[in-house]
DNA sequence: ACTGCGATGTCCT
DNA sequence: GGACATCGCAGTT
């Protein structure tokens, strides 16, 4: 018989961050973020993930240099930038290079695995589980994710990333990155092939 | 199924 | 003043 173990409170280190964007994002595929807020805990499991860089990538916030909301960015790895998008809308990323190098993983979608009833609380009547947490502003609102835990650091308590399931490169797909215009062509986008809550096909 | 568009605040030119 | 790393609703095929 064959036994899976899993460690969902096994925080990943700071290291697991500090390096290459593109990799980071590819091995964020299958693990688990884990949310606790007074309400309860939630975990969900990362399976659509984008890269932003600041070299090469024109749709990068911090393409132009700092500004007051890119700051984050430019700051150590393992920590969150969340950004407040069309008036209405929060989407995280997860700062990944050595100091001084601005560049973060999207987010952009969760398959819900526990705390599912508090998502659907934070979601909305309207969500069924299927829409929780497929999308990068809908996570977020699962979540309870906003401006307030931006330069947050995944090493606390209350919002990190633990080690998951092990995801072979024959189950990733990568393709070009969704809704942004400038840098439409770089396949910096990551997701899990076959997984129902990707954002989009 | 698909397509178009309104909401609504902040950032940056 | 335009753009925006989005979402959900309304209308159509």
């Amino acid at each position: 018989m064959t036994t899976v173990t899993r460690t969902p409170d096994q925080k990943l280190p700071v290291s697991f961050y500090s390096g290459d964007t593109l990799g980071v994002a590819r091995n964020l595929l299958g693990k688990f973020l884990v949310r606790k807020t007074a309400g309860g805990a939630m975990v969900g499991k990362i399976v659509e993930t984008e890269a932003y860089h600041e070299v090469g990538d024109p749709s990068c916030h911090a393409h132009r240099g700092m500004t007051a909301r890119n700051a984050v960015m430019f700051g150590p790895p393992g920590r969150l930038y969340v950004y407040f998008t069309y008036g209405m809308h929060y989407c995280m990323n997860i700062v990944t290079e050595k100091e001084g190098v601005a560049a973060a993983v999207l987010i952009r979608a969760l398959e819900p695995v526990a705390g599912i009833p508090l998502m659907q609380k934070n979601r909305g009547p309207k969500a069924i589980e299927k829409n929780l947490a497929n999308g990068p502003a809908k996570l977020c609102q699962a979540l309870a994710i906003t401006t307030a835990q931006n330069g947050h650091s995944l090493q606390s308590d209350d919002l990190y990333v633990s080690n998951g399931e092990t995801v072979l490169d024959a189950d990733v797909v990568t393709t070009t990155r969704i809704g942004i215009s400038a840098g439409a062509d770089l396949p910096w986008r990551f997701y899990l092939r076959g997984n129902p809550f990707v954002s989009k096909k």
